[in-house]
DNA sequence: AAAAAAG
């Protein structure tokens, strides 16, 4: 759907997908051929780690004039099928060889479509096609997988009655070892395998990080309760140097202060929001008058005519973010927590309208455990195994509202402990909802996970999984670029708890292979995300399959009233939340921008990424992101993308090389902006300034985890000075403005290959 | 512009 945006065989892996009009097709042929070609190089350098073949391949005409089926139908040099009989039996050895190589185990995922018969059919031709060089990377990738899938099918029964059985036994304590056991035997549950070959590498990272947070913790308890922007602004109390000065915090942290300014914030706040809101009102009644419409008029409860609103709503914040963004954010805090501000609700759709808004801070939660917030006590030793030994602030909110059955709204910025705050409670209800009923093959799912990416679907399976294994229950990813049908065989097996992207749990509601009429809670992770334009759709029509009355818990790190037309209709009542003192002072990232001549950025670029830790590179375009993961490949810096143009297996093994340290530099699409979890990305450089504040935190919040620092860098033209500030203002980031030239100390300080200012000064 | 579905 709107996911094939090229002109034909838009799939991201149709370069390497026979062509279903290979016979037909003369111009397609040769016009993908070209395009796929130049990607291609970068596939098979990788699958062989060398750039000496990449030469070679690059020129697929020189197999032309040997290989009789390389001409496409229109050409005069076409010969037809039967030539291919001899090349496919030598194919066939080349693929025996390669498929009982490891690297096919890892691809398995995606061979789904490739298995087709029609597809073994075409092969031949599409070896000839091209050099037979160019290809046979691929092939050893399809050919290692389909052996696979028999194979899998087996496990997947054999592990799924071995499983059932032992869970039992499964009690507290042994997490970690049922887990890698589980692990094992386990391989052929859907996901199972994707995630074992994901933590052979990627996801390790991310359970990693969620210890990570641990160590975290120490400086959120710092914090003090809510800070304000503004109250922040006023407070000259607080001189600059003071953002290295974390102990100070603690000086602050604790209840009188922050009481202190409980009392005093508030009103100020409510002030604020107050007239932010109305700005924002406002600007959304013109807005509809513009448009010709007038939902303004509706009534605050109007239920399900605001089932359109997203469209608005987000077109809105999109054309006028600089009067949008920031108001909405702040809009957020306070609506939330001010009751006061009624007086200035004159009409309507203020999100949090109703929502009384709770900042936890870190102090509040101090002694608690995850045992008192009502988690049973294998969830809590599996967390414990997990490295979350006791509840972050956020985590202490909102497990105990999420054990009542209440909607959740929660913000707590990247890395905040999000993940176990919706997950270890949904564990816990799953649990509770079926106490002492048998869980029956078949049976329909009790919860929903919905996120916008893949690897972020991966990456929360990769948390709660050994959560929810701690207990007896079962989870499965259901999302795209990958065959459907270990999917499909899980969930006829029976699962509890579905985690997933949207397009392929809709697809599979529809083919009415998915059923959630039992599913009794529904997350949605990066929720304003998933209220986008485009994504909110699917999102309501996947929700409107859940039972009536499910549990509603919207989590993000950029949480603001973006998903007011989710919680109109969908939450009843909710719990909101956020995490006291998330502040640019409160963060180990430092923030700088370049200005710099166009002409200079592709080598300032590599000047950047040239250095020893982890790079991630954030592109606009996915063409680009390829474009300069070649630049640095050519200037010997080795470097993978991540992008939605990459098949899932690509997308998940060059992530993979970044967290297993095999190259230092990745370049992503936004696609990585949001839930990647990389430890030691210690330098995220914006190749292209994000528009939105929103993107720009998301993607600086790759770096700078585990209290360790981290540095983001913009790269920008002078004239985009101005938006750039803008959007910082909107991102409540300081980040100083600095001209750069090619040979700049000033790079080679940022890439760390010199001290820098502050080194020098300590 | 990116992302999210294709036997």
């Amino acid at each position: 759907m709107p996911k094939n945006k090229k002109p034909r065989g838009g799939r991201p892996s149709a370069n390497f997908e026979p062509r279903y009009g290979a016979n037909k097709t003369s111009f397609h042929d040769r016009h993908n051929g070209g395009r796929d070609g130049a990607r291609d190089t970068r596939d098979s350098r990788d699958a062989r780690g060398g750039r000496a073949d990449a030469g070679e391949r690059r020129t697929p005409a020189a197999g032309y004039d040997r290989r009789p089926g390389s001409r496409s139908v229109g050409h005069r040099g076409y010969r037809p099928a039967e030539e291919g009989a001899a090349p496919k039996q030598r194919w066939s050895s080349q693929e025996r060889a390669g498929r009982d190589e490891s690297r096919g185990i890892r691809n398995r995922a995606e061979s789904g479509r490739r298995e087709a018969p029609h597809s073994r059919d075409d092969r031949p031709r599409y070896n000839d096609r091209s050099s037979a060089g160019f290809d046979r990377p691929r092939r050893d990738d399809r050919g290692g997988q389909r052996p696979t899938g028999p194979g899998t099918y087996r496990d997947e029964r054999g592990g799924q009655r071995d499983e059932r059985p032992r869970r039992d036994d499964r009690g507290a304590g042994t997490q970690r070892q049922g887990f890698r056991d589980g692990d094992h035997r386990d391989g052929g549950r859907p996901g199972r395998d994707d995630r074992r070959d994901q933590r052979s590498g990627g996801f390790r990272d991310d359970r990693g990080g969620q210890r990570f947070n641990r160590d975290d913790r120490p400086q959120r308890d710092d914090r003090g309760a809510s800070e304000r922007p503004r109250f922040d602004r006023a407070a000259s109390e607080r001189p600059r140097f003071d953002r290295d000065d974390r102990p100070r915090r603690d000086d602050r942290g604790a209840g009188p202060r922050r009481d202190d300014r409980g009392g005093a914030e508030r009103s100020e706040r409510s002030y604020d929001a107050d007239r932010a809101r109305r700005a924002f009102d406002r600007d959304r009644t013109q807005r509809s008058i513009e448009g010709g419409r007038d939902e303004r008029s509706r009534p605050s409860t109007g239920g399900a005519y605001r089932t359109d609103r997203p469209r608005p709503l987000t077109s809105d914040t999109r054309g006028r973010p600089s009067r949008n963004e920031r108001p909405s954010r702040n809009d957020w805090n306070a609506t939330s927590s001010a009751a006061p501000a009624k007086k200035f609700e004159p009409t309507d759709d203020v999100v949090h309208e109703r929502l009384e808004a709770k900042s936890v801070a870190a102090v509040e939660v101090d002694g608690v455990t995850f045992g008192d917030l009502g988690l049973g006590s294998n969830i809590v030793e599996t967390l414990a195994g997990m490295g979350a030994a006791t509840p972050f602030p956020i985590q202490a909110a909102s497990i105990p509202a999420v054990l009542q059955g209440r909607d959740v709204l929660a913000r707590g910025r990247t890395g905040s402990g999000k993940t176990i705050a919706f997950g270890a409670p949904l564990v816990e209800r799953v649990l509770q909802s079926q106490a002492g009923k048998r869980r029956e093959f078949g049976r329909k799912p009790r919860a929903i996970i919905l996120a916008p990416t893949r690897e972020l679907a991966l990456q929360i399976d990769g948390t709660i999984q050994p959560i929810a294994r701690s207990v007896g229950l079962f989870t499965t990813q259901i999302y795209g670029g990958v065959p459907q049908g270990r999917q499909v065989g899980a969930l006829k097996k029976g699962v509890d708890i579905v985690i997933g992207t949207p397009g392929r749990i809709e697809d599979l509601i529809n083919q009415g292979k998915l059923d959630l009429s039992d599913c009794r809670i529904a997350v949605l992770d990066e929720a304003d995300h998933m209220c986008e334009l485009g994504f909110v759709e699917p999102v309501q029509r996947i929700l409107r399959h859940t039972a009536d009355g499910s549990q509603k818990l919207l989590f993000s790190a950029t949480l603001d009233r973006e998903v007011a037309a989710l919680v109109d209709e969908f939450l009843v009542d909710p719990a909101v939340y956020e995490v006291a003192g998330e502040d640019q002072e409160s963060s180990t990232i430092e923030h700088r921008v370049l200005v710099i001549e166009h002409r200079d950025k592709a080598d300032i670029l590599t000047s950047l990424v040239d250095r020893a830790g982890k790079t991630l590179v954030f592109a606009r375009t996915r063409a680009y992101a390829d474009m300069l993961a070649e630049q640095f490949d050519d200037a010997g810096i080795p470097a993978v993308s991540l992008h939605g143009d990459l098949n899932q297996a690509k997308r998940t093994r060059n992530l993979e090389r970044l967290t297993s340290g095999r190259v230092n530099v990745l370049v992503a699409t936004d696609v990585a902006a949001r839930g990647i979890h990389v430890d030691d990305i210690d330098l995220v450089v914006q190749a292209d300034a994000p528009d939105e504040y929103k993107t720009y935190l998301h993607r600086s919040g790759r770096t700078g985890r585990a209290g360790r620092s981290g540095r983001v860098v913009t790269l920008i033209t002078r004239q985009r000075q101005r938006r750039m500030t803008e959007l910082l203002q909107r991102a409540e980031i300081d980040a100083p403005f600095e001209n750069a030239r090619l040979n700049d100390d000033l790079i080679e300080e940022i890439a760390g290959r010199m001290p820098t200012a502050s080194d020098l000064t300590a």
